[in-house]
DNA sequence: CGCCCAGTTTACAACGTTGAATCGACTCAA
DNA sequence: TTGAGTCGATTCAACGTTGTAAACTGGGCG
């Protein structure tokens, strides 16, 4: 069994109160008492309960991250920035798979497990605009993404719209006049497949074009495999243009692929941007133009944010924070610098 | 402020304790009592509280998984599969990323923060065979991978060396007779890289094929771009090979990239196999075939293995399981169906 | 020489829960 | 009618910690 103060107190010959206060670097403790307690716990090996700990703080030192499921790689990519952020706070991270599953999202926010940390970030992807009243739990709640709106909790969320907007005019800069769009959402206008649709419309706005809906591609989910299929579903209706705005990167790559098996050159015959700045876009054939959303920053924030409101939490009204973006170029846009130039094997 | 036992017996008029009764369905409670105080829970909202409910229990609900880096695809859908095993169970589980490093890895076994967890799940690569003692902690572990045998924890592990035996064999029976490997770690006998070249090496064996160390390139991390940097190798040196074995399956994307790049067909010129069944592998050009080395039996197997300790701390000597893995042959060595036929997109 | 005060240590209660032991009331058999 | 037994509910202690307040120590000063 683990040592406790009480162990600890026996062995150094004081009160288990006077460990404790070693412990919290009580001021007024003599040298001598501080070093026999020293002494005492490191032969014992001591180690403060934390769950004691928690119920007599009232607070746990984690946070409880809830995304639909780290098999994406944009949720993956997310927790890995969230995880660290929180590390350079002394903060563990738990993290809630929802599966995208509306009663699996409401769940998490009425689980009596969400007591286990102190706050919660929260990633829905189910709920939406119509449920920001339902946003509410027994710790503070940081929201991510574009699905919610005006809840009373703290957002955090990029700039889909601008960054969508300046992925679009960089295709138009490149000269590219029919930009085909991958991943839209049916009827969707608040979340993020809406939000960087719109981004899209404005740049065409912004030079003139108009909005060819013959050019866009309707998907439900954003899945690897539904990019794949959205361009299918393009080149079957014989659709015509030049270049493609994948609504993520995820959607992109499926485009590219079925692309380059009917026959086109990317970015030659057809330019194609993404959206989100995955790490695997800088390892595919071509790489990858994406947009880094400010994923890092995204994280950052949210846990600061969280960590405010835990420290006061009626303090400020909800803040909603937008992130910086930046257009990320590269071969599926911009072209690669030179086709690789080595010896041939001789096999096969 | 959240409410508790103590306000809950106040408003149905009965004692805390009855209220806990019946809420572990303690057998002797009067019906009428049970619905008086179930009304006053639901009135109330209350949630029990799970920190203190720990306390008194010594034992929390959630296990910590231990692993180098989320954003790193295999863990990420390690990751994946160990969260819905543990919820299986009713489990929660906490996640700390060591980077890789070892002094972190170290950490995570010593930090106090552990204990806020029943066990632990360790992922790790920086430790390797010789810190085998070094394994412990004041919770049970379950180890996996390959770096570590004969601890004392239980461990689960792939079948490195049969599973890359079968991945070799698979590009022997289709008549490939030299295959190249890409991700081999220079001296490393017991670590993945060394056994799952040893399955190589077995497969040859088997054929009555030499061994030919200029057709195996060495890397230092099993990253994206090394698998790339490996194969750019292997062409430097002109290297004369009709098949890769990449020793995972982000290797093998890597090398298949520029074998594009240098203008070699895959799989008609070089056919190319990986290792560990990504999601993604299913949705690249061409899609790559892999051997499945049975994630979410690993991951079921160690939630299994690690609550049977927590029931049973000193039950059983420490056990070794290995999981079942199977070969998926996909386009990058069996070729595809057949190009698309698509009508031409009239732009640009 | 005794008192006061700062410095140090300790006793006690509390965080919210559950297990063990206890207690009262009621039923049933002798 | 009484004792045993059962059901139902309660009291008490404990999990390991920290905050509050009280108690002790010694030295300086009147």
């Amino acid at each position: 069994m683990a040592a406790t103060l009480h162990d600890v107190a026996r062995v150094a010959g004081v009160s288990f109160k006077t460990v404790s206060n070693v412990i919290n670097n009580h001021p007024h403790v003599r040298d001598t008492t501080r070093a026999k307690v020293e002494k005492a716990i490191a032969e014992l090996d001591y180690r403060p309960n934390l769950t004691a700990r928690s119920l007599r703080s009232g607070h746990t030192g984690a946070v409880t991250l809830a995304l639909p499921q780290l098999s994406l790689p944009y949720f993956a990519e997310l927790a890995d920035a969230v995880i660290e952020a929180a590390a350079k706070h002394g903060l563990v991270v738990l993290i809630e798979q929802t599966g995208a599953d509306r009663k699996r999202e409401l769940e998490v926010m009425a689980s009596p497990r969400l007591k286990m940390s102190d706050g919660l970030i929260f990633s829905p992807l189910a709920l939406g605009q119509e449920d920001a009243d339902l946003i509410k739990a027994d710790v503070p709640i940081v929201l991510l993404g574009e699905r919610i709106f005006g809840s009373t909790s703290d957002h955090v969320t990029m700039q889909n719209v601008p960054a969508a907007r300046a992925a679009t005019e960089h295709l138009l800069d490149l000269g590219r006049k029919r930009i085909a769009v991958v991943g839209a959402h049916e009827g969707e206008v608040i979340g993020s497949a809406g939000l960087r649709l719109r981004g899209y419309k404005e740049a065409l706005e912004g030079r003139g074009i108009p909005y060819d809906d013959g050019i866009v591609a309707y998907v439900v989910d954003w899945h690897r495999s539904n990019g794949a299929a959205a361009m299918h579903d393009l080149l079957d209706r014989g659709a015509s243009f030049d270049a493609v705005f994948g609504l993520n990167d995820t959607l992109a790559q499926g485009a590219v692929r079925v692309l380059q098996e009917a026959g086109f050159r990317v970015p030659g015959d057809v330019a194609v941007i993404g959206f989100d700045d995955l790490d695997e876009t800088r390892y595919t054939l071509p790489t990858l133009s994406t947009v880094d959303p400010g994923r890092s920053e995204i994280a950052e924030t949210a846990i600061r944010m969280l960590l405010e409101r835990i420290k006061e939490p009626a303090g400020t009204p909800p803040r909603e924070v937008e992130t910086a973006f930046r257009v990320v170029p590269r071969e599926s846009t911009v072209g690669s610098a030179a086709a690789g130039s080595h010896p041939s094997p001789t096999g096969q």
